[in-house]
DNA sequence: AATGAATGAGCTTTCATTCAT
DNA sequence: CATGAATGAAAGCTCATTCAT
């Protein structure tokens, strides 16, 4: 079966050479992408050498490309990786298993868990910028996070308030996320003390928005 | 107005060595920011090359650094002269010389304003992204926005709403900010049938928050 | 009948490790030797590399370590291999035990024969470029193709006419040798429609040539 | 008007990136040109590495690639370059201002140059054989000779027998300039004692061939 | 002031060969 | 014997910046 990207045109320049199956090839590999990013938080994207990395790494350059055609490919495993956090975090808080929390509630607990790593790994943010280097890069990005996107926050959103169109719902999605990550970003960014106060507006604002549809709906819809 | 550098403390870097005064100067300086925004579009930060951008700019490469120190002083003049499109657009629509429009009046406007530009200029995107690579330029440039965020967008929400402190209302402020920027490159770069759809509900995202605001300072104030 | 690296001095570098002998052994060489023919082709001496051919070849690269002690030994091998399919051409035809046909119909057999062994195997002409390009292989294959042009076709012009010195006869030999080589392959290179014309002038240069030799003999030695 | 090379779909890798105008970049490209020759003989193909050429010329690597886009490109120019000289020899000594010397003392003398050529210039040889590696190389470097065999070879060819359609003269000619290139490469290559004799050789089968040609010619068209 | 050829440190990537399993 | 992941020296090439003209 044809993955995504291989449909795109754009991508397949960043998959996995080989995929580490033995224990000990995945500890390299993990050990690759946690050099890589610790060296994105000290020196920022241009400062990553792959040299750098595969000393840091403790394993020769050699390995380095057994598993990534490129150093690029680096990049896009580090932000599927962090990707993946996030939807593991999605999965646990948003799944319809705990039905019963109202939705505020649910939506300050996410945001709260995703701050928690925001701020826990700065990587996060480091990752999240050099990802936008290259147009290839960034593309190949988004089209993975759309995937969890939907599958993830259009569900919940369907669960919660049925009033919207499927397609418009796929945007509410996309415009939750976006906002959370450019604020979580901020957070992080312009820490000090504003941190925790940077993260109660952004509860704020996508309360505020969902009310918004809720209501919106809820007028337009008064038979429901 | 003392310029950005002056107070940034990390100033300096990319300031420009020569302020071209002669009309052919600023037509060399306007060419070659032309020149590195359209190739930023088209490669990406990395991908842009001081010789590119003379060919591009029809200039020998020589005189890229009789303006500009160093090539990301060419990325800090470009996010400058950005910035001050936007402001100017800030300026004119949010200054207190038309009192009477209600706030969400004047916010759609503004929002359709910027979509415009945006969609009209993909530079503005592509820069937006250079700056946030290289440390040292978010720094400066981020600095840069503050101050007409705080100057502008401070004054208007201070204009519309007086229920919050200073503090609170730089970080409304930065965070509206914020908000439009992503919304507006999202609306962009997934172009197609949804770029006016996400300005919408851009406007709703800010609106709903805004009004939030204002109820929970109504709320906390009742003499109001 | 000693192996040619007995007599190069300069030998051992591109002997076999270990020479197959079990069925399946015999039929990994060949395999690897098929590949890297095909490859050779394809790729040029500087394309072909070990684990092309291992794949290429359904071997792990170990393999070819087995039997081969480094890259250019499967040059050589390959050179040798041709070689000898050469060698029993020029044997089966030149030898002493069809004496009746005349010499020229003989050549003209032995050209036309050699003819369709480089049309079918394009990777002849590429494995005797590539032994050209390093020198040890160049040194090792010249001298392994000049033992039996002293034999066999040394031995035809012996019996065929005899009023040549013998060091004479060697340098003769050689250069018929050389310019049906260059001949072949030029004939194959510019495949096109003139490749039979190109055989056509072979024989025609040789018998020309080889018929001065025989007038010049007469001449000088009028008693024969 | 378009080269060639243009044309053919396999070329255009090789072209100059910059044609050196001033007097000290001319020197400077004779001198990497030189420099690479040199190595050539000394280590071979695999042992000229760019830098090794730069440093040996004098040079930054960095000057090579103003010249040359890649590598390979360094062979083709000196292939080019010495086939420039051939040529000369060629159109002087074939040209039709001396037309009345017999053919046969033509090509003797044009051999006689070329063998010293050959003789004291050991790169030569190594040129030739190091552009054989690339499929592309070989490719681009017989179309160049063709153009000059076409001209001259061809042409003396017309004026001294006229009995051969042109189709078949242009093969003649290639003949004549394969056997003359390898009989050179082999008398310097085994140089030794036979040097002398190998050349003798190359003039015999060139005459007797050329002969053999016009004698056919005079026979199928005794009118003429 | 204007030019653009020159520079060379340093980057990414490869690939023949080995050797633990 | 068989395997193929691991190795790392070394290669080709780039490109921001300078400075002689």
């Amino acid at each position: 079966m044809a993955s995504d990207s291989e449909k795109t045109g754009m991508a397949g320049r960043y998959e996995p050479r080989r995929v580490p199956v033995q224990a000990r090839s995945r500890e390299r590999v993990r050990r690759i992408l946690d050099a890589a990013a610790q060296l994105l938080i000290e020196e920022g994207y241009g400062g990553v050498k792959t040299n750098h990395i595969a000393k840091r790494a403790q394993v020769p350059v050699g390995s380095i490309y057994q598993f990534f055609p490129n150093r690029n490919a680096i990049f896009h495993a580090l932000a599927v990786r962090y990707m993946d956090r996030i939807r593991a975090i999605l999965e646990g808080q948003l799944a319809s298993k705990a039905p019963q929390r109202p939705w505020e509630d649910v939506l300050d607990g996410v945001i709260d868990t995703l701050a928690d790593v925001w701020r826990s790994e700065p990587a996060f943010l480091a990752v999240w910028v050099a990802v936008q280097i290259t147009p290839e890069l960034r593309y190949a990005d988004t089209n993975y996070s759309q995937i969890f996107v939907d599958e993830l926050l259009v569900e919940f959103l369907a669960r919660n308030f049925s009033g919207l169109t499927d397609d418009r719902r796929r945007i509410v999605a996309r415009v939750i996320f976006e906002i959370s990550q450019v604020l979580l970003d901020h957070s992080v960014i312009h820490g000090g003390d504003d941190q925790a106060a940077v993260v109660e507006e952004l509860k704020t604002v996508l309360r505020s928005y969902i009310q918004t549809h809720i209501d919106a709906t809820a007028h337009s819809t008064p038979s429901n």
